[in-house]
Order: structure tokens, then C-alpha cells, then sequence
RNA sequence: GGGCCGCUAGCUCAACUAGGCAGAGCAACGGACUCUUAAUCCGUGGGUUGAAGGUUCGAUUCCUUCGCGGCCCA
């Protein structure tokens, strides 16, 4: 195809779409109106392949000389997008990429002939494209398919991002993200070990007889969690309906129907500000066991993360910013009393009086500049102490146990004190992973604590839970004991893929709109 | 919500400190080249500098507002 005088066609407004029409577009647009003008489908229907790019990579990567010649004469079709392409006269090299690796084609003008031999060089980086030949070393010992036909599977009409560089602006990276998939290797493997994640968390679970089960997510009462729901609406139902924020009190409710274990993988949504921790649509894991109690939990949860660890760490430690941090078990189990007077430095009178953890407790705002509201009760200000002066520190694996009550409605007491809760959160990297507790299985507590909450959601605490009956009557059919466990998927895979930010490791992150 | 930073060719980045023709590399286009791999060599084209307004003879540069994004704080 020549340039002529005419590629600098007049490009007058358009009404639709004008801010697409750059030069190179236009180029690509011309190329493909010639493919169509000689009777060539740009946009073939199918294309048989016998291999996927790593099936010939591992077959015949180790092999070479002799063991090698066979796979010369064989017959070897292959697809995906053309990566790379170097002109050397009557030769072409290109690269191919399907999702399974890379591998070079090498096309000769002798072999194809002049026509499919200018056809080929017309392919742009980009292309879709089917190649079929044998396999053989180049010269310089490169894999190559020895190209005997091609053709063209899907015509490319945007130019990729630069091949070494790749994609570096991250609104587009998260805004466009089949493009960062196509120029950044690193982030399909960022994702490609998400899949992993999951899939060996399915099989620990599945192998210990846990049943994977689906509830509802979309809710006539979002319980389960402290949270703001999204609210949406049926419309033939006439009916109200909000996402949910959490899987918990219909999982339980399996349990009470006699699946005593269960565990769904799944999203909920959380109505709240986005940040490097925060996505408002997001995985957890949440799993149920019968006869089991928040010791079992911790014990569940380190041989679950020591068997993710082995199989997809190298060693046992994870990257989490500058920081190595080793998941070895066995992890330093705190009181969470305990860990703000010993870790947080807090005067230990203040475990025990309200007065005295106000004082302290707004010497520490002070020092971060954080308002701190008059009303709060002494286990909301403890709690405070804990996430200002606690959660930071706890880098190592450590698990946190024994809560307060009051922030924990769904959480069962210990049997020696009724003030505490049998709960404990496991964190790492100074960031919470997981949250599990001894279930709370008697009605009658877990209607006065509805109604607790109820009456803090009356007072303004849009977070606060509302009372869910059908709960209480499935409670009040009967929850085995049993202990259940959320863990953030995002936040687990962020830790083994040493991402900094959750929308490193959500496919497509929640941004705003664009205006256009 | 607040603070700081960013937005320039398809992509990655210069030019902003001191206002003076908006540049490079890759990609693209034309040519040479039958074993290259960031191929090489010769040549060419490509811009609403995120948007709007202001200051100025003149704004990518200075000022204001807005949009989107990032980091930190809340």
C-alpha cells in the first residue's frame, strides 16, 4: 500500500466518535477497507488450532538437533495476537502470544510465494493471527514455527502501547484493562495467581468437607456486618432490596439445615469510600463449621495460609512493601486487651475505665489529628487504641482474640465472662486478613443484641444492624455450636502478589465516570 | 472531605525553574535488506499540551475554576 498525498484526508468535525479518529486509526481503517475491497475477511468466523503456544514451547523447548528434525516436517497451527514483527527482506520474524506463552513464526517469501509473502508484511502488531507450519530452530537456536500458511483472524485497529515500557499510565491500566493485560506480562500473572489463590482455597476446603454453597445477594436485610448497603429495587415485586455486605446469616442458616460446613467464595458490597484497601465491590471468604470453636479456627486458619504459602510461594515469606514478612506457623496468638497495654503502650488503668481511656485516648487523636467524638463507649475508644496504636505493628501473622461484646452482635461470650466475646482477627502486614468467632447460636442473646443494635441505628449509626426475625426463628430451630470465619480474597491476594494497592488485583476497580 | 502530585503524538517521556516556532525514542508510513529477536540503515508524516476562563504582544509554561487519576491524611 502506498502513501499518497491523500492520507491527509480533511478530517472535519464529526458528530460521533471524532476524537477516535487519529492517523493511525485511519491507516488501519484503509487497510482493512483494502482486505474487504480484494476479497479477504478480516474477521474470519474460526481458525483450528492443533496446539496452544506452550504445549509446543514445553514439548519441544528442551529438544534439539536430531531429536528436534521431526517436528520440522509436522504440522503445528497455532493463534493468537502478533506481538512483534521483524522485516528482513525476503524473511519476516514475528512474534505470536496466546495466553499460554510466545513463540516466533519465520516466513519466508520461497515458501509463501511474492502474493502471501506481501500479505504477511502487511500484518500489523496487534493482529489476530492463525499460523501453521512445522517447528524448528532459527540459526540462533530461537523455537520457531516454519510458516507454511497464515492467515488473518481479527484485524487490529488501535495501536498498542510500547513493547518495552508497556503501559504505565494507571487510569488507563485500570480504566482499559484488556489493554494493560495485552503490554504488561506482569499484571496477567498478578491475576493468573488470584485464580490460583482461590482454587487452592476451594481445594483445602473441599478436601476437609466443607460444601460450597451460594446465597443471596441481594437482600431484604443486609446483615452480617457493620456496613452501609447499596440499595436498589424489584420492580414486578415492588420491593426494596439492598446488595449485601455479607454472606453470614444465610450461611448460618445452612448450618442450622444441617450443612454443618459450609463455605461460599463471593462478592459483597460495601457502600463506602475507595482507597488502596478499599473496593466497594469485593471478594470474601466466609466458612462455617460445626462443632468447632474460634481455637479450632486459628488453627484451621494457619494450616490454610501455611498451604497456600507452600503452593504459590517460593519460601514462606511474602513481599509487603520494603518488608519481607514470613508466614511460618506458629503465630503469636494476643489478648486484645492485652496487646493495647503490652503492643500499644497504653497505661493499663485504661483497660479499666472509660475516664482514663478518654485521656488516652484523645492524646493519641491529638497526635494524628483525628476528631475524636465525645460519646464514644470504653470499648469503642479501646478499639480506637487498637487500630491507631496496634494494627500498625502486627507485620508478623498474629492473631488477635477476645473482643469486646458490644462489637461483636453475632459473636458468642465466653463462657467465663460475659462482657467478652470468643473472636479473633487475624492480621498481617499491619493490615486485618481475617475475622472469625465462636457463633453465637442462643436466640434470646442474639435478639437482645439485635435490639441493641436496632436501637444504635435509631440513635444515627446508619452502620448498626437492623433485627432480622427469620434469623432468630432459624436460631431458635437450632445452630449447633459452631465458629465461622470471613477472610478478604483481595486483601489475601494482595499479600501473596506483594501489590500495594486492592485495584492491583481487581480485574476492573470501581472508578468514577467519565464525562465525555 | 482535606493536603500534595500528575494529565503533552497511539505508547513512554522531554520542553515548565527563566513565557518566545511543542521535541525525542518506540509505534506508523515509504525505501534497502533471505536467520532476526528492543533487528539494522536511509527518508517521511503524526499534537484541541485534560477542559474552560484570566494575565500577556505572545501561555505546555503564570493565575483561577472544573474534570479524571495517584499517594498521604480523615
Amino acid at each position: 500500500m502506498s502513501a499518497s498525498p491523500s492520507d491527509q484526508e480533511p478530517k472535519g468535525p464529526q458528530p460521533e466518535g471524532a476524537a477516535e479518529e487519529n492517523v493511525l486509526i485511519a491507516q488501519r481503517r484503509r487497510k482493512l477497507e483494502a482486505l474487504r475491497a480484494a476479497g479477504e475477511n478480516p474477521f474470519p468466523n474460526r481458525f483450528r488450532t492443533t496446539h496452544r503456544i506452550g504445549e509446543i514451547v514445553a514439548a519441544y523447548g528442551p529438544l534439539a538437533g536430531e531429536a528436534l528434525a521431526p517436528a520440522k516436517e509436522g504440522r503445528f497451527a497455532v493463534a493468537g495476537r502478533l506481538m512483534g514483527k521483524r522485516l528482513q527482506g525476503k524473511v519476516v520474524f514475528m512474534d505470536l502470544r496466546d495466553g499460554s506463552g510466545r513463540i516466533q513464526l519465520f516466513l519466508r517469501q520461497n515458501d509463501l510465494g511474492e502474493a502471501a509473502f506481501a500479505r504477511a508484511k502487511e500484518l500489523d502488531i496487534g493482529d489476530i493471527v492463525g499460523a501453521e507450519g512445522g517447528v524448528f530452530r532459527t540459526k540462533t537456536g530461537e523455537l520457531s514455527v516454519w510458516v507454511r500458511g497464515f492467515s488473518l483472524l481479527a484485524k487490529n485497529l488501535r495501536p498498542l502501547p510500547e513493547k518495552w515500557h508497556g503501559l504505565q499510565n494507571v487510569e488507563t491500566r485500570y480504566r482499559q484493562r484488556y489493554v494493560d493485560l495485552i503490554a504488561n506480562p506482569e499484571v496477567a500473572e498478578i491475576f493468573r495467581t488470584r485464580t490460583r489463590l482461590v482454587q487452592l482455597i476451594r481445594r483445602f476446603l473441599d478436601e476437609r468437607g466443607f460444601l460450597e454453597v451460594e446465597t443471596p445477594m441481594m437482600q431484604s436485610i443486609a446483615g452480617g456486618a457493620a456496613a452501609r448497603p447499596f440499595e436498589t429495587y424489584h420492580n414486578t415485586l415492588d420491593m426494596p432490596l439492598y446488595l449485601r455486605v455479607a454472606p453470614e446469616l444465610y450461611l448460618k442458616r445452612l448450618v442450622v439445615g444441617g450443612m454443618d460446613r459450609v463455605y461460599e467464595i463471593n462478592r459483597s458490597f460495601r457502600n463506602e469510600g475507595v482507597s488502596t484497601q478499599h473496593n466497594p465491590e469485593f471478594t470474601m471468604l466466609e466458612f462455617y463449621m460445626a462443632y468447632a470453636d474460634y481455637n479450632d479456627l486459628m488453627d484451621l486458619t494457619e494450616a490454610m495460609m501455611g498451604f497456600l504459602a507452600k503452593e504459590l510461594l517460593q519460601g514462606d515469606a511474602v513481599r509487603c512493601g520494603e518488608e519481607e514478612i514470613s508466614l511460618a506457623p506458629p503465630w503469636p496468638r494476643l489478648k486484645w486487651r492485652e496487646a493495647i497495654a503490652d503492643l500499644g503502650g497504653a497505661p493499663r488503668e485504661v483497660l479499666d475505665g472509660r475516664e482514663q481511656a478518654f485521656a488516652h485516648a484523645r492524646r493519641v487523636a491529638a497526635a494524628s489529628g483525628y476528631p475524636l467524638a465525645e460519646g464514644m463507649s470504653h470499648s469503642q475508644l479501646l478499639q480506637f487504641l487498637f487500630e491507631e496504636t496496634v494494627e500498625p505493628k502486627l507485620k508478623r501473622p498474629t492473631f488477635v482474640y477476645d473482643f469486646p461484646r458490644e462489637l461483636s452482635p453475632l459473636a458468642k461470650c465466653r463462657e467465663d465472662d460475659p462482657e467478652t466475646v470468643e473472636r479473633f482477627e487475624l492480621f498481617v502486614g499491619g493490615r486485618e486478613i481475617a475475622n472469625a468467632y465462636t457463633e453465637l447460636n442462643d436466640p434470646d442473646d442474639q435478639r437482645e443484641r439485635f435490639e441493641r443494635q436496632a436501637a444504635a441505628r435509631a440513635a444515627g449509626d446508619l452502620e448498626a444492624h437492623v433485627v432480622d426475625h427469620d434469623y432468630l426463628r432459624a436460631l431458635e430451630y437450632g445452630l449447633p455450636p459452631a465458629a465461622g470465619e470471613g477472610i478478604g480474597i483481595d486483601r489475601l491476594a494482595m499479600l501473596f502478589t506483594g501489590s500495594a494497592s486492592i485495584r492491583d488485583v481487581i480485574l476492573f476497580p470501581l472508578l468514577r465516570r467519565l464525562q465525555e
